[in-house]
DNA sequence: CGCCGACTTGACACCAATCAAGATAAGTGG
DNA sequence: CCACTTATCTTGATTGGTGTCAAGTCGGCG
């Protein structure tokens, strides 16, 4: 019944009941979406927008090998980005937080899924739209290829956690990370609240849920972190879990 | 003596020697560096280009780290893009072909490293005068634009041969994408001639090169490659070697 | 209150990391 | 051109980390 969005249908494909609401250029966060665009670049850009409001998690926005109609922005919520193997895998590439475009593309289709980690709203723009303003627009060009750049730093970032670091570094790593943004981590009681399960993180890291569990019990003894509950962590030693070369990490080899 | 290189010294720092040589729009092998550019376009692009001779394997290009001064854009042979730890590991992030960039950078600063996997030729560009070239012609910056995201892309797809393959399937994958170019493999006898060392794949698949020989002689067993000699393989089922989710690969967990 | 899913812990097998050593190829100097 | 030196590659043996199956605990929701 409630399982889907609200005001603007989240359905794919072009839906012709869905109402334009702009979209507010400048929120209380400092709104990434918008940085490098002058007023009227924005405002064009809000012509295009629909807002999208998923009610819950586990939610799809779109699936791998669609036909690519929309580019989404993220307002609030955290979306996962992943891509899934015939055998029932997942590999969870990033998560997506507020100011982040999602929707990459390869000849017309999603190369990836993406879907909700939890309550979120997102902004959808028509492709074919955006398209004919990125030709008007030069400077819209430059702002999509600092998100791409953004984008692929962090994916070289992951392919050195994978390829180098134990499950426990992994783990560290990734809560590190995650304590950046303010919407769930609390400077003041240095508490995280995980908006993701065990599954989330395991595919994610690339790895079992089970190991992630483990993983956690050897920070905790360790020192670093301590769990208030499954889904609220402590950090007790942030420039720890920052360190890639500290101990829990494999080793090297010689060239 | 003459480890480095030629008729266009590349020690980093701007030489004033440098002897700019135009760069050419359109060899012999469809150049993918100009896609999309216009001859005018092109023409200034070659204004800026210096051009480097490297001699041989394993010369620096430039540091993670270090200033950044120059896009380079490769015009033949193969480019290590890594990254180190400060223990002495390395995390090979992508082999870099004709007509790719290199030089991704953060904060005026290179975020990885680069060097020769053997001999090869370079365009050079300065950075300050690209910059100042993006801003007068606006179709420059779809054409970097398309080249972040492609490598976006593959960067995604590494996380995932990273994340959820076994070492034997890495290597498959690895020989297969490598077996895309035709600088190294023939396609009427089947073979691939590998220009880059255990250690760099195995750096690349963050494993160690003892793994790499041993999923060779998996693939062996399992006939889908041939060793001819180290560093020539034989490809007898490449429809194998792309094979994601054939048999040696990792398995799945449910959600 | 009780069911159910998410999380955790344990046991065990297996893949991969590591150390050691031998085989092959390549580069160097006579 | 050959002999020597050296780096690269391969194979073996052993250990440790992680994948996997199983069971148990915790917490939330009906």
């Amino acid at each position: 019944m409630n399982d889907v969005a609200v005001t603007h249908p989240p359905v794919s494909g072009a839906g012709p009941t869905l109402r334009a609401r702009p979209f507010r250029p400048s929120i209380d966060r400092s709104s990434r979406i918008d940085n490098l665009l002058s007023r009227d670049e924005q405002a064009e850009l809000a012509k295009l927008a629909t807002v999208l409001d998923y009610r819950r998690a586990g939610i799809a926005i779109f699936s791998e090998g669609e036909d690519a109609h929309f580019l989404y922005a993220i307002d609030s919520g955290v979306i996962r980005v992943s891509r899934h193997g015939e055998d029932g895998s997942r590999q969870v590439l990033a998560f997506m937080w507020h100011g982040d475009l999602v929707g990459l593309t390869e000849r017309g289709r999603y190369v990836n899924s993406a879907d909700t980690a939890g309550p979120a709203r997102v902004y959808r723009f028509p492709l074919q739209k955006l398209r004919q303003l990125l030709m008007r627009e030069p400077r819209l060009r430059l702002h999509l290829l600092t998100k791409a750049v953004h984008d692929l730093r962090s994916a070289q970032r992951q392919i050195v956690v994978l390829g180098q670091l134990s499950v426990p570094r992994r783990l560290a790593t990734f809560l590190h990370d995650f304590a950046q943004h303010s919407e769930v981590y609390d400077a003041q009681t240095h508490c995280l609240a995980l908006s993701v399960s065990r599954f989330d993180i395991a595919d994610y890291l690339g790895t079992a849920p089970e190991n992630i569990a483990r993983a956690f019990t050897t920070l905790e003894r360790d020192g670093v972190v301590q769990r208030r509950t499954s889904r609220v962590i402590e950090i007790l030693n942030m420039a720890e879990l920052g360190n890639f070369h500290s101990k829990w990490g494999k080793e090297s080899r010689r060239s």
